[in-house]
DNA sequence: ACTGGCACTCCTCCCGGCAGAGTGCCAGTC
DNA sequence: GACTGGCACTCTGCCGGGAGGAGTGCCAGT
């Protein structure tokens, strides 16, 4: 019962701090939330609430403000699913029709995302552990290089190039075939040891291009599980400026840094269900006054990669994990598809 | 003689101000600077300044900051090169060594480019109008559907995949035999041409697919032409978190605006020089407030692309058109051996 | 267990005054 | 005629002191 009602103040002070970025006192709650008790009684709960570390004040007489650990539990047990407006839905079950290729999809998955949330928001390339080879070319730039390209079965294309003086196309074209053949079709590991063998069985003609080759296509391998992410929705910082410090500042700064970035998804491994890290919730210590809402993206419980975004600790958790849930099933639902 | 003398003083305003961000007053500009006058001739140098608009006072009784004009006069008449320091000479001189591939270059570039200026960097793609077509690949992503890549001169990539239900294996050999003989070697826009005629002399059997794969390439070239930018150094602008409103708040809008960028970056048409465009010099709107420092960089006449920084109009000019110039000329030269 | 009342705290806003920086102008000097 | 020293003036920025107000904690009462 008592249990019971001190929630009740905990999300109505959540709620309204988040809408108003201001302090909230016991007056103003009673007012605008109809909890059927009087200012001071909510006192006695706010001031049990704090005692227990969900909310705080900024200076004594002033009004309350949730921590870390109240947004948390406000998360865990209070909020409920706030439905996507009928606008969001339809925006997010039609942006992606007419993607062109995977990084249309990227493109327009982050412009979609940055939008229905109003934040900054972030995307990785899709990557699978079961990602297979499809396809190996190699094109002759000049009489002594040669641009490898990549493709793996989720459309993603790695080029690089190599030297390998005076080849000739018969010899190219040969090399082509035997690396395809060894390659094509196979998962990215097996790929590597395949090609690892590979330069003992060729003709003596190809041995010395057939090892350039492959050492290089072992590296573009290497490189290729570690997939890239997208940014989009900076500019929605500029609603934080008088945040500068606390939220602009340290966005920016970890948006550099890409492999923060996808350490941070990295960690949003269960795909269904939206990973929230609050505030000093987050391992990287520039993000401790930002909170990240991400979650995984796939099909079928195969994890392709991650989406989400980041932004002020004060933020609406409950629509932006709707909208970050909504985007991540239905980008990976059209990657299954396509 | 006079006209000297105040040239001298506006130079010694701007030198001022861009240090200090504060208005600079008479006496502060004879201690620090030794014209041989009094603050009192100063004032009336100043007084001149600003009536033909190269100055101007925050209110009365407030020193001077130079205006959008005062910049320009700054820059065309009286900013000696600075030589870069020995640290940037050879960052600049060793930062592409090593670069893997096209992508590569390009991130170092911008890496460094927001490095050396300390301000936000943006590096678009080369492009060359006399840019060729080096190789198209057609590869079977599935029974109903072909990835289609095109390789260009300059180790670009372009991918999109095409919708062809039942394709056969050989029928895709032969096709892409046919397209390469029509187009390898060939400029952008004839390989265009060629593509569209194609159609009309290749085999029956193939006529159907041969129109969607050129109508589909056909989109690729014209895409491929309008080139990608990329971003970085954008928590340099955290340095300018006192001027939210007037720096950090329209770079971070401009730069989700790739179209914007490109026709920004488009302007400093001349490589060899340093285009500057101050404030309200600038086209479009939003980057009133701030300028844009940006250089052509590509080889003998040969435009690629250009690249460039973004700060406020409060910089230090001489240092990063000298940085600027420097890192297009490299690349240039970088990019023309290889 | 809840409520009304009350004293108290602390922030914020506003105001006046003061110091300082900088100017414009004028009369004087070389 | 060009420059300078001096002077009065203006405006900002900063400080201190209330006044107002929001909000709290506590206590006594229902």
């Amino acid at each position: 019962m008592l249990e019971d009602r001190k929630l009740q103040v905990l999300r109505a002070i959540v709620s309204d701090y988040v809408s108003s970025q201001e302090p909230v006192g016991s007056k103003a709650l009673v007012e605008r939330h109809n909890l059927g008790v009087s200012p001071a009684t909510v006192r006695n709960d706010m001031a049990a609430l704090e005692e227990e570390g969900y909310i705080t004040q900024p200076h004594t007489s002033a009004g309350r403000i949730p921590t870390d650990k109240g947004y948390r539990l406000f998360i865990d047990r209070l909020a409920g699913v706030k439905p996507l407006s009928p606008a969001e839905r339809r925006a997010i079950s039609t942006f992606l029709s007419g993607a062109l290729d995977l990084d249309d999809v990227v493109g327009r998955t982050v412009r979609l995302l940055a939008q229905v949330t109003r934040q900054v928001a972030i995307v990785q390339y899709p990557v699978l552990s079961s990602e297979s080879l499809r396809h190996i070319e190699l094109v002759s730039l000049s009489a002594d290089r040669v641009l490898a390209i990549v493709i793996t079965s989720t459309g993603k294309v790695h080029q690089r190039s190599v030297d390998l003086p005076g080849h000739g196309e018969a010899d190219l074209a040969e090399l082509r075939t035997l690396v395809n053949a060894a390659t094509a079709g196979a998962s990215l590991t097996d790929a590597a040891s395949s090609l690892g063998t590979m330069a003992d069985h060729v003709p003596p003609h190809l041995g010395a291009m057939a090892a350039q080759v492959s050492s290089t296509l072992l590296e573009v391998l290497g490189t290729s599980t570690a997939t890239r992410v997208v940014v989009g929705g900076v500019p929605n910082l500029t609603r934080f400026g008088d945040e500068f410090e606390t939220t602009v500042k340290p966005v920016l700064e970890a948006l550099e840094e890409q492999v923060v970035l996808l350490k941070l998804l990295g960690e949003a491994a269960t795909p269904g269900d939206v990973t929230v890290r609050i505030g000093q919730e987050n391992p990287y210590r520039e993000l401790q006054t930002t909170s990240l809402v991400a979650s995984a993206y796939g099909s079928d419980g195969d994890i392709w990669a991650s989406l989400g975004v980041v932004g002020p600790t004060r933020m609406d958790y409950p629509s932006t994990m709707a909208s970050v849930r909504a985007v991540a099933r239905y980008v990976g639902r059209f990657l299954a598809e396509s």
